[in-house]
DNA sequence: GAAAGGCTTTGATCTGCGTCAACGTGGGGC
DNA sequence: GCCCCACGTTGACGCAGATCAAAGCCTTTC
């Protein structure tokens, strides 16, 4: 886990919201092409944040949120003992921070898995322009909400799902985000550790890499290192409904 | 568990926020006197959930969020194949309903674990007050983000504690929330069933029912059937900062 | 006030995943 | 292009918590 502190920042350049071509899948969702226009005023700021070093880490003061523009992203939070909870991973077009609102200090770690670029909205600025442009507030309370529903869905897979039916839920969450971004469902590299997943998913390194080998002997899924091939969606999902003694 | 519908609507007493004690708690907090004024418009409904039923079910339409004015509440999701995890035990003064946002329906039921009152805010309307009221808008974002953070905390909870960590963090929550709201900080009714404790906490009954047992011969707490009394708050605490091999 | 049924406790046994260990492998840096 | 080291795989074994079982208790209902 790289220290290293100080990502660039640099100026914006000159379109923004309005010529991004995430704008259907991130913050401006439902807005008019108006409205749009407006976003580009509120998002001026761009920042880089290299593989391994942090967009922010838990304790900083909340000032923005940030539209992950290009790249990859993990969230985690730490035990004073150094175990870790990874709560999250996140791609092109999601919205990081929301957790440091409720008290102005950030409550996770986000650290870049590759290279990636952030969009930053200056948090204070969103909630003034949310106040005009009501399609831009009630989607952004739409983000929050999903977010929560999302986290609830983690707390279903940590809780009461068994290894198998956590990495099969995770692969398929996977792909679906990775269609609607216009990749493939069915192929795609992993951008985590076995570790990381394992944290994720509540289970051991050992475990999530013993999945997959199983996985693979049943012609689930194709794996070679963090290359991974789906080969039956319909397979994987029938682990998810399927309960057994 | 009880399937019966339909909890009276009952038409609003003349008062709502600016004479609720709770309004330190929910989510009038930060407001001037004269922008609680306003949220007494906003709030015009109660409505009354009896012990076992349920305030709203996941699929049912999203039209309002609700506030707790008295009685304490679980919410729920289930698996197909009948499993169930627990997200959440929510007492007065919180908010319930925030999962529905993003899909316009409810992502999970909520059941009254004791008879209890809640106060109907129908999220259109306060989405247009906080357009005007900036303190209601911040207020309702940070509520938003504590649910997020409060569900990382589960995630933990679920991801790398122990079952006895696990109780422990538990109880301290529970008796936070109770010294909040002016109740003794060590001694409580638990609203909840063994089942139900175990199925939040990722854990069979029987184990919870043995970390009981085990916390109360090593002297930490007084447990007799749903009555708790904290015996050495410090003990517990201690229980979640050690790590042993 | 008695019966019934849900909830809780406790014990015995089982098992899925963790732990420990050893070895394989591929990508980045010199 | 080679070496190194972080990452991944696989096997053997152990244990925390699940499962199964049985009995007692408390609350609800009529």
């Amino acid at each position: 886990m790289p220290a290293k502190l100080a990502p660039l920042s640099v100026p914006a350049l000159r379109e923004a919201c309005s010529q991004c071509n995430l704008r259907e899948l991130c913050l401006p969702v439902g807005l008019s092409e108006q409205e749009m226009g407006q976003l580009d005023e509120l998002v001026t700021l761009r920042r880089r944040v290299l593989r391994g070093q942090h967009l922010f880490r838990s304790g900083d003061p909340f000032e923005a949120i940030y539209a992950i523009k290009t790249g990859f992203f993990k969230t985690d939070v730490l035990l004073e003992d150094g175990r870790e909870q990874v709560t999250g991973f996140q791609m092109a077009g999601e919205i990081l921070g929301l957790d440091g609102i409720g008290s102005e200090k950030h409550a996770c770690n986000a650290v870049a898995l590759e290279d990636s670029e952030v969009c930053v909205i200056p948090f204070a600025d969103l909630e003034n322009y949310s106040r005009s442009i009501g399609a831009l507030q009630h989607h952004f309370h739409k983000v929050m909400s999903r977010e929560i529903v999302r986290d609830h869905g983690v707390m279903m897979l940590l809780g009461i799902m068994r290894a198998e039916e956590r990495l099969a839920a995770f692969l398929l969450n996977l792909s679906q985000r990775f269609t609607a971004r216009g990749y493939s469902p069915t192929e795609f590299n992993l951008r985590m550790t076995r570790n990381e997943i394992g944290s994720y998913l509540g289970l051991k390194l050992e475990t999530v890499s013993r999945a997959f080998s199983r996985f693979q002997e049943e012609g689930l899924i194709a794996v070679h290192q963090k290359h991974i091939r789906i080969l039956d969606v319909a397979g994987l999902k029938k682990l998810l409904s399927e309960r057994r003694a």
